[in-house]
DNA sequence: CGCCTATTTGAAAACCGTCAAAGTATGTGG
DNA sequence: CCACATACTTTGACGGTTTTCAAATAGGCG
């Protein structure tokens, strides 16, 4: 039976794990499987709110389109995680695209559904609550970050953010890590450049391994001291 | 009986003005009265999650400090809204410091009353989540522009975005428009400089007059084309 | 009037973006 | 298996936008 499957999946979701049985079913009843391949795009920003996804296998990105033609990566998502919630509650248009990284299995929920859902069943709304709650303390440290630091500081929390949650390897390119930060490629590139010198990075094409966590919790607290060395701490 | 007093305050608040009677007594139930003069602050970034405010007067001002000093605001709130909910569902630090504004009068629920409130009331958690969604889209929209806009095209939004929400008359210093664009003083009151003299802005002390909003509109949109005029569209 | 805070202005420099070009993996087809 | 195309990475030089630092001006409140 598919729904099994889907039950099995659902079980690894953020937002669902914890349900009852016969909440899990209850939830299945609505979902529909879904693939799709390298590049494609689940939603795009300004389309009217349709569905919203649990991510079964495989990575998304999401991402704004800025007035220049520049791109910004909000976030990464993957197994076990939900994109487009947050068109789920208003009927207003999807504030960003999604679109798949590798390949990607979702299981795809009807707006409507959805609203119906969480209404019948509250502990669901309980689950999106905190989700949205990690999301917006995230997006608020970023725009703190991206607003307050500089290249090197930003880069190194952004490093130490994704390793964290996803272990010390990670699959991104230069261009990611831009977009990632609002810096351009070329300014990732030379800030990591620095980073692998001090041996607090290795870095390889579409990737770059975390070395030394505790070198970039001191590089992303390095206050710049224009004209004097670092204090001497042993007199 | 203070409870109606209380119960008139709730109903102007984005989150409970639409539950019944008998859900606000409910709610006022747990609710205590707080005032609060200039600049004291409500919580601190980083201290235990205690409580939340919804606000009956006055306004509140929402900001996290950076590793140099300086200080981001994330948002100022005023009659009807609420603060401290982020805090409200995980036991993790308040990710964001509370400031009063001139003075204000709120209503104070503990955490672990809004905790049970909410799984009680399950139509309050629906309300929330509609808040955390629309906090979360803000957060997004200024994610990207303060990574990909120019300081021009930051403060114009900025400005567009607050008198759309609370009208022409903004009473904002220009150390505080810096604060939430995360630009210099300097910058602001530079570029300021430049709006007024187009006629789109009028400058005070601790305020600012939007004239012509569509003037504003125009400059946030202006992209920068380095050597080529606006391309001729009649051709 | 005097003090404190907010606003304004100027000049120099830092930081990062832009542009251009070369180098290096990865995959594909012959 | 090699040649080639493609995409990603790297490096360098230059310039622009914004920050920084410093100092002067103006507004409000006792």
């Amino acid at each position: 039976m598919a729904d099994e499957e889907i039950i099995g999946i659902l079980r690894q979701c953020e937002v669902f794990a914890s349900l009852a049985l016969e909440d899990l079913t209850d939830v299945a009843a609505v979902c529909r499987n879904v693939r799709r391949a390298q590049r494609e795009s689940l939603f795009r920003e300004g389309d009217p709110p349709d569905s919203l996804y649990v991510i079964a296998d495989g990575r998304i990105k999401i991402l704004k389109h800025s007035s220049n033609g520049k791109e910004l990566i909000v976030g990464f998502f993957g197994k076990g995680e939900m994109v487009g919630e947050v068109a789920a509650f208003e009927d207003r248009p999807y504030p960003a695209s999604a679109e798949v990284v590798g390949e990607a299995h979702l299981l795809r929920i009807e707006r409507a559904d959805f609203v119906a859902l969480v209404s019948r069943r509250p502990a669901i709304a309980l689950r999106v609550m905190t989700v949205l709650n990690d999301r917006l303390r995230v997006a608020h440290d970023r725009l703190r970050d991206s607003t307050t630091e500089r290249a090197t500081q930003r880069i190194a929390r952004l490093l130490l953010m994704l390793s964290r949650r996803i272990g010390p390897v990670l699959p991104f390119s230069r261009e990611e890590l831009g977009q990632m930060t609002g810096l351009t490629t070329e300014t990732v590139i030379r800030e990591l450049g620095v980073f692998a010198s001090a041996g607090v990075v290795r870095s390889g094409r579409r990737k770059l391994v975390v070395v030394d966590p505790q070198g970039l919790v001191d590089l992303s607290e390095t206050d710049i001291f224009p004209l004097s060395p670092p204090a001497d701490l042993s007199s």
